[in-house]
DNA sequence: AGTATCTTGTTATTCTTTTAACAATGCAAA
DNA sequence: TTTGCATTGTTAAAAGAATAACAAGATACT
């Protein structure tokens, strides 16, 4: 796996790696050693050509007979999307989502750590929640240099949203996850996802009406971002 | 718009015309009347000609000097993408994330209706939390065929992903929002979304660490969904 | 009237992603 | 040995989505 073969990764196979990995660490976990492409796929509700597809990809090969090693897919799944010393992660926000995001991503990954969050209620700066230490906006600057936090998750109030990206951004985050509704932009080099909860609400209240309204519909939808 | 052409809408418009709308509503409360294909775009951080081929797909026409008129469009939209007498949702899990997304959602789109939460939490269990009344898991049945509930987000714990997936569909949810990180499936005639928040935090890490470590590389990456 | 400009609507093209098809391989059993 | 079977790895095709290209219309200006 060299930098340019990694660079044609399709985002869709990048997404579905991490997906494998828990899987396979789930699996693992339970004392199987190997599995075939069929099991992987069943487990993730998708085709298991698309499975060796995707680690045709990444250049793994498995054993034709046995399936594929598990504990070396993992890692070399690991060498592909890890970074070698891990990055550290902020929430802009602690309000509901934030606090939630917050709780829930909490040491769920090595290697992924929630270092810091930035709020401006008083009652929350100053105070941890889940070990997480919360400080006041007019800190941005100096915890995100300090901490060299790369990631930047954005869960503050849609009126806050762009300012708060932009104030991330000046002060070194690369990554950034934008939950608001705000659709936003970033300047090279930098990374943004974003995800809309009301719309993924909305596409599956259409989806439900369609489905309702036909009987002849393809009916089974699997759509994952 | 008869219903074979809504049919095949693609996803992703489907996706951005719940956004468009929301945009629409937003300039339309500043007491703009018409809009530009291209201002549009802007606002969405996307081109002009995609705006106008989503649009294109739902018949609307713009007029030629003053763009399109925003309250007919997002009546059209609404047309399309709502149901007449709007949509009943339920929270499976009143976790942190249950909690903050029926927080987040509630009330906040017209036509859809966050009415019930169940949680297994004796203490949660009789309260009602923004306005919505916490259930035990035993009520699911009662509730969603009183309430005739269609629309499920899941936000349980892992283990309880799939049986609590299994029960809302059993009580005649058609459409579930999958929020946990294990992959379902769901029978004919059900609508599946999922979103999983670790795989998100994940490829941004990965891409963080891509941009990183080489400046040739195309950078400005805006995936959504 | 004629020309320039800006916009929409639509077709064609390119790009991305998924699915299908199938050769090659290795083992087991006849 | 040979046949059959289940698997991987890969190429080819199809489907889905975004982008480009451009004709046509409407207005303003000369």
């Amino acid at each position: 796996m060299n930098k340019e073969s990694i660079k044609q990764i399709p985002h869709k196979t990048i997404e579905r790696l991490s997906q494998y990995r828990r899987a396979l660490l789930l699996v693992s976990a339970k004392g199987k050693t190997h599995i075939f492409s069929h099991e992987i796929a069943e487990i993730q509700h998708i085709t298991a050509v698309q499975v060796r597809r995707d680690l045709m990809l990444i250049g793994y090969s498995g054993d034709l007979r046995k399936g594929y090693k598990i504990q070396a897919l993992v890692e070399l799944i690991g060498q592909i999307i890890d970074s070698p010393s891990g990055q550290k992660v902020a929430v802009f926000g602690l309000g509901n989502l934030g606090m939630a995001l917050t709780h829930y991503l909490s040491g769920r990954r090595e290697n992924l750590y929630i270092v810091a969050a930035f709020d401006v209620d008083e009652h929350k700066i100053g105070q941890s929640f889940e070990g997480v230490p919360c400080y006041g906006m007019e800190k941005v600057k100096e915890i995100v240099a300090r901490e060299n936090i790369t990631i930047g998750i954005i869960t503050v109030p849609a009126e806050e949203a762009k300012a708060t990206k932009n104030l991330a951004i000046e002060a070194g985050v690369k990554g950034i996850l934008n939950y608001t509704p705000v659709p936003m932009e970033v300047p090279e080099g930098v990374f943004l996802e974003e995800y809309d909860m009301i719309t993924s609400l909305e596409k599956v209240a259409f989806y439900v009406k369609e489905l309702g309204s036909s009987d002849l519909e393809n009916t089974k939808r699997t759509a994952s971002k």
